[in-house]
DNA sequence: AAATACTTGACCAAATTACTAGGTTATAAG
DNA sequence: CTTATAACCTAGTAATTTGGTCAAGTATTT
């Protein structure tokens, strides 16, 4: 059973995708502020994303990425595996050959655990995460911070001018 | 979130012990060669199975581990938690301070998450396990294996003595 | 006393994760 | 047309975790 960071990551990086998709494109390095997650750790995560054809990108100035289809069509469980392989909790990789090429003793506990966590994040797509009030308090925080960040830079740059 | 060999390990031990409860104290030697599992490995995730309560030990010869109570009140949760430290989906740990003091993103989704598997593990005893067909018969596999490796065993020193 | 079996702790190799560095394209804006 | 921007690609690497070994105990029964 594979979930990390790695994973983590990648969900709050689509997410933060979806709850900014009017803003048009949006590059990595606007994703990389907001949610505190490296840019070259970020690029890393929307080459496989991009390969899953979750997402499509933007080339250039003003270029970034986009969820490849409405919100509500994109599940947790396909952003995980994206990154993650599977979600598997099994040993064997669900092939079953967990004990000298027959199961183990555990092994269809693992099958139906594997299931269950399957069943539960493919049930969440983006556009319910976006709909949540949770998640819109924290993510009005961060814009909030965001442009007031913006704000002292732009202060800052005056204030070099005036020099 | 934490779910690999270990935690599998460590369940898979106990429900060999479940098993094989009838025939008094189990050797981890035996448990070792049963499930194929490292003797050394097993000590180590033994100590802490019996630091939170969950076997006993009996020492000296005929001596091995048992349940420290009976099987339908011990569930697979606890197995986990036990040497796993915790099947926590979040990065936070739950403390809610995943960004900067604040909560991120989707820190409540991976509540949601460790909530659904806490209860879902938590819903397996032992003894539900012990009841499975399936289980049952992977055991039945085990132990013929196992009393064939003895008779072989016996041949081979019954011959040795004769010559 | 000898054999058996649990206990503890130090140690280690391999894998994985999370991250950095340093490029190269493609393209829109100036 | 130049330049800045941002995607894209390839390595490498530090830290952590995993899954284990080894050695030296201690306790208990026969």
């Amino acid at each position: 059973m594979r979930l990390t960071t790695k994973g983590r990551y990648a969900v709050t990086a689509m997410l933060d995708l979806a709850l900014h998709a009017d803003r048009g494109p949006i590059s990595l390095s606007d994703i990389s502020k907001r949610q505190e997650i490296s840019l070259s750790y970020l690029e890393q995560l929307f080459s496989k994303l991009r390969q899953n054809e979750l997402v499509s990108s933007v080339r250039g100035p003003g270029g970034g990425y986009r969820l490849s289809r409405p919100a509500d069509q994109i599940f947790v469980a396909q952003i995980i595996d994206a990154v993650n392989e599977s979600i598997d909790a099994t040993n064997c990789g669900g092939a079953g050959n967990c004990q000298k090429g027959q199961v183990c003793l555990t092994h269809y506990l693992w099958c139906d655990l594997s299931e269950q966590i399957h069943q539960f994040l493919s049930g969440i797509s983006l556009a319910s995460l976006v709909a949540r009030k949770d998640v819109k308090s924290v993510s009005e925080r961060q814009d909030a911070e965001e442009s007031q960040e913006n704000e002292e830079k732009k202060n800052r740059e005056q204030k070099l001018q005036l020099m």
